[in-house]
DNA sequence: ACAACTGTACTATGCGTATAATACAGTTAG
DNA sequence: CTAACTGTATTATACGCATAGTACAGTTGT
């Protein structure tokens, strides 16, 4: 079953695109793998405070991704392959990476600067 | 007078909101100072394509910040000192490492390959 | 002084997010 | 089989963001 341990709300960002975010996090780690079950709608709603609707908006996306398969009764699956993983991995990655850039570039960062910044915080 | 001119707007994002973060980055590194007088609502709305209702949003909280000052019938004005700008400065690069580190991490990244990642998006 | 600009205020509308409550249909485990 | 769980669908409400339009008061430059 996957966790929901860690997971914190940011508030300003959607529930439904974080949670999303965050399952999408779990399987470019590999933490989250093909054939994973879900939490159910109801018990993840239940777990992080917020409306069963939120987590079945979030699920429902997921579906027309085609990241996991879900059938009336029967819980949620993940449905995941390696050329999918790669497709997110680089969307994640590359949208994380590319605004950070754009926010230190903005602020008059150099490259130096930046890098000594994100290695000062990584702990 | 403050220039807009490699501002755009991303959406997902409050607009009032990506207005404040432009700004205070502008300060940060020194192109926006002290005195320094902002385009009128009006114009600014009309130059980033939104409502004036937007733009006053914007500098409304800006105000509520002490960052600008405005006067009915004037233009606005830039108001900081040093101690308000290290104050900024913090706030706003504490954010974007904060957040994009949690993001590598969660996707499972170590801190050499965030670091390479993050050099080679740099240009 | 006057016209053109400035900040400020207010009402109304539409859209997306999130909540609440309810209902129905299918699966699964005891 | 049956009870408890699952996914799915619907309606209603509330709030924040953004838009549109209008109005009024104060400044600035000629």
């Amino acid at each position: 079953m996957i966790s929901f341990d860690r997971f914190e709300i940011i508030d300003g960002v959607p529930i439904y695109l974080q949670i999303i975010q965050y399952l999408k996090r779990g399987m470019v780690s590999g933490k989250i793998s093909n054939g994973d079950a879900l939490p159910s709608r109801r018990n993840l709603s239940a777990l992080l405070g917020v409306n069963p609707n939120t987590i079945q908006k979030a699920y429902h996306l997921l579906e027309e991704e085609g990241l996991i398969l879900s059938q009336t009764g029967a819980k949620s699956v993940v449905c995941l392959d390696s050329q999918k993983l790669s497709m997110i991995r680089k969307e994640l990655l590359e949208g994380d990476i590319r605004s950070v850039v754009d926010a230190l570039k903005q602020a008059g960062l150099s490259k130096a600067e930046a890098l000594a910044l994100m290695d000062l915080y990584w702990e």
